[in-house]
DNA sequence: CAGTATCCGCAGCGATACTG
DNA sequence: CAGTATCGCTGCGGATACTG
């Protein structure tokens, strides 16, 4: 692409920010409207299928599967099977997805730490503007 | 993290996990497909309308502009305008978009840094399933 | 219990054209 | 230069039902 990208680019090691990199494609999985809350479950420990669905209010089972599946083949996770009756699946990141996962981690308890602010900033926003 | 079975929601001080928390809703911003990559530009510095956008491959200015509104509303970014011709308007990180943009940014840079080992993974998973 | 299969609505997004 | 307006579509994701 064109030498005005070259800034955080170069800063980055590699050019995550071009629309053709590879890297993109992870990146948009890591943040990805469940993959960030399944990431940040599970950085704190294995989870179980259901246990994962429990945690994170409002997914349905299908896009925790499709998730799940996501980051196995990313290798951040480790899918193990217990063959007994019934089932036990319990997935656990991989090391590569506990060292992808703590920024992540971090992220999501800042955003719930500074909730209050991020809502007072909103609705300072939003009385300014009418 | 020990301390007996605290969820992970507990641990995070906040329930961002639930699926009405207001904090979620800067979350999926914050996540969403362009809201990361325009906060991992912005964090190395201000940034112009039009270096944003060249900056982050693929982004259209229909989506950089409702991205960069979004985090002016958060209260993560300022929009500077001098009034001359052609105008100029910059935006900058806000305190509280810097500290949350730093592990983003961070996970950004481990994207990058890792791209062969995230590449191989997948590799060896597809011929491992065909 | 831990998924898969199927249908389908709707909003997110891209493309294009226009403006202060 | 820095946006806004409008249209059209695609695919994300929800709901539901079914299976090993």
């Amino acid at each position: 692409m064109d030498e005005s990208r070259k800034t955080a680019a170069r800063l980055l090691s590699a050019d995550t920010f071009g629309r053709t990199c590879p890297s993109r494609k992870v990146l948009d999985q890591v943040t990805s409207r469940w993959g960030t809350l399944v990431l940040a479950v599970l950085v704190t420990g294995p989870h179980r299928f259901a246990a994962i669905r429990d945690e994170v209010g409002g997914i349905s089972e299908k896009m925790l599967s499709q998730t799940l599946k996501q980051l196995v083949r990313a290798g951040l996770a480790d899918r193990s099977v217990d063959a007994s009756v019934p089932p036990q699946v319990t997935y656990t990141l991989t090391e590569m997805g506990t060292d992808l996962a703590t920024p992540l981690y971090q992220l999501v308890r800042w955003v719930g730490l500074h909730n209050g602010e991020l809502e007072a900033a909103q609705r300072q926003y939003d009385a300014r503007t009418g």
